[in-house]
DNA sequence: AATTAATTTGCAACAATGTTGCAAAAGTAC
DNA sequence: GTACTTTTGCAACATTGTTGCAAATTAATT
């Protein structure tokens, strides 16, 4: 199981045109293992400092570039990444899909299932792309 | 017209409970005067470096607290002010309007005639508050 | 208008977060 | 295994945000 993960990891990175380093696989595991989105501290925490601040910073800014992870709007200061779940992979994020983040237990998650509504915005404006954040209670914590 | 800008300012400042302070009158003079949010950084280059960097924090917090301004999320570090133009004023913002950050010009603006659509999660998940960031070419820069 | 009381400010010191250059290490291709 | 390319770790620095505390400012009271 851990090793299926490991396979579907370096395919991942191989399809992705990276090379298979341990930082690269471990940060995925993390990704993979965690049920909502991480920041950059958590990689520091959950990887036991096995790794150089900078080189996790590099290392998200490359899955960013190749489409394996996505950023999540905050109002505070801190970036929160998810995997790419579904289509996005290659040049151009896809993912149309709501966030939710829990009031209760700090938790972002994404919504796969919950589409993006379609917007009116006034004349003039033209739309590239729309993020939907919401807060509230998530199911699980009731 | 900056005198008019002045009553106005202090009477909001009176009417939160708050001090009347050069910082919070030249804070609420630039916020009136741009057209978009404003990050920290932007305080202090348009200030002219006249107050401390910790009192502008903690006037946007105190602003904040007080529902003068509201923040806007970002995916990126910045944190991104806006006045409340409208209900929002005593304990609860109600700044039920989408954003819009231009790619071209790098501005932010509330669209305050954009209502947020209504959202239907899956079953558990309990709504506070939905945020809509839209990014794109704005209006002036057509 | 002067005194008093409460609030706000600026400074120093610190913590956290993010960036860049460069040499050593690791990965990939042959 | 060797040569070539990419990635990593370190140091050094920049930016952003926080806290405690004394001095300054504002508001309330006489
Ligand atoms: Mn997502
Ligand atoms: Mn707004
Ligand atoms: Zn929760
Ligand atoms: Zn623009």
């Amino acid at each position: 199981m851990a090793s299926k993960n490991k396979e579907l990891i370096v395919e991942l990175l191989k399809s992705s045109k990276l090379s298979v380093t341990d930082t690269r696989v471990k940060i995925l595991e993390l990704f993979l293992k965690s049920n909502g989105a991480l920041e950059h501290a958590d990689f520091e925490k959950l990887s036991g400092k096995s790794f150089d601040r900078v080189t996790i910073y590099r290392t998200l800014q490359t899955f960013l570039d190749k489409g394996i992870v996505h950023k999540i709007p905050t109002t505070d200061t801190s970036v929160r990444y998810a995997i790419c779940r579904s289509e996005c992979r290659e040049h151009e994020h896809h993912d149309h899909h709501v966030h939710f983040r829990c009031e209760e237990c700090g938790s972002t998650q994404c919504l796969e299932e919950t589409d993006i509504p379609v917007l009116s915005l006034p004349k003039g404006y033209d739309v590239h792309n729309v993020e939907v954040v919401v807060s509230g209670v998530c199911k699980a914590c009731h």
